[in-house]
DNA sequence: TAGTTGATCGTCT
DNA sequence: GACGATCAACTAA
C-alpha cells in the first residue's frame, strides 16, 4: 500500500478526481486507524466554475483552497455538518475535489460511536459514511483538519491496488447543484452499494 | 418509493 | 437577512 505523494494532487483535477474513487481514506485517530475506500467524489474546478466555493475568489473561509494541492479543505455547511474536499493543482487555482462517500473498511466501531453522538438512529455499515457530511462525522474531521497537510501522518490517501481500471468508474452530473447547467464532474465506483446515492451515469 | 420538512449557524451580500 | 457541495424523520400513496 503507497502513500499518494503531492505529484498526484498537482495535477489536473478532473483527471484527480477521475482517479480518487478506488483509493484508500486513512485517518490516524486516538492510538486508532480508520480506513476507507473512497466510492464517490465531485470536482469543484475553482474561479471558473459558479458551484465553487473559490468562485467569487478568496475569502477567509476558503483560502486553503488557494493553496498548494494535496492538504484538506473543510468547511462547514447547513449549520450542523462538515464537507471535506482535497485541494488540487498549483497554488492560486482554487481547485478541489469533494470526497462525497466512502465505503467502511476499518475501525467500524468507532465510526459508529462518532455517528451515534449526534442521534443517528439506524446505523447499517451502508449509511456509515455514504454521505459528505457523513463520512466528516465517522472519521472525526471538522474544523481542526482544515488545512491538513495529506503528505503528513495523520490524515492522507493511499493506493491498495485495490479496484481495477477506469471501466468501474461511472459518471454523473454533480449533486446538489442549483446555479448555471451542471456538468458531469461526479465521479463513482459503477454499482458499490456505499454511495450517497445510486449512481447512474 | 417519492416528496416534504425541520434542524441549525457560518458566510457573504 | 438569506441561503447552503446535508441529513434524517415524516407523510402520502
Amino acid at each position: 500500500m503507497r502513500k499518494l505523494s503531492r505529484s498526484f494532487y498537482l495535477r489536473t483535477t478532473l483527471t484527480v478526481a477521475r482517479d480518487l474513487p478506488g483509493k484508500l481514506l486513512l485517518r490516524r485517530l486516538g492510538g486508532r486507524f480508520l480506513i476507507g475506500r473512497i466510492v464517490e467524489v465531485e470536482a469543484y474546478l475553482g474561479r471558473r466554475d459558479p458551484a465553487s466555493h473559490a468562485y467569487r475568489g478568496m475569502t477567509p473561509r476558503n483560502e486553503i483552497m488557494f493553496g498548494p494541492g494535496g492538504h484538506l479543505y473543510v468547511y462547514f455547511t447547513y449549520g450542523m455538518h462538515f464537507c471535506c474536499n482535497v485541494v488540487t493543482e498549483r497554488a492560486g487555482t482554487g481547485c478541489a475535489v469533494l470526497i462525497r462517500a466512502v465505503e467502511p473498511l476499518e475501525g467500524m466501531t468507532t465510526m459508529e460511536r462518532l455517528r451515534m453522538r449526534t442521534g443517528a438512529r439506524a446505523l447499517r455499515s451502508t449509511d456509515l459514511c455514504s454521505g459528505p457530511g457523513k463520512l466528516c462525522q465517522a472519521f472525526g474531521i471538522g474544523r481542526k483538519e482544515n488545512g491538513a497537510d495529506l503528505c503528513g501522518t495523520t490524515l492522507w490517501i493511499a493506493d491498495d491496488g485495490g479496484t481495477g481500471g477506469r471501466r468501474d468508474i461511472g459518471r454523473s452530473p454533480r449533486i446538489g447543484i442549483s446555479s448555471g447547467r451542471e456538468h458531469r464532474w461526479r465521479f463513482f465506483l459503477k454499482g458499490n452499494p456505499y454511495l450517497s446515492r445510486p449512481g447512474k451515469s
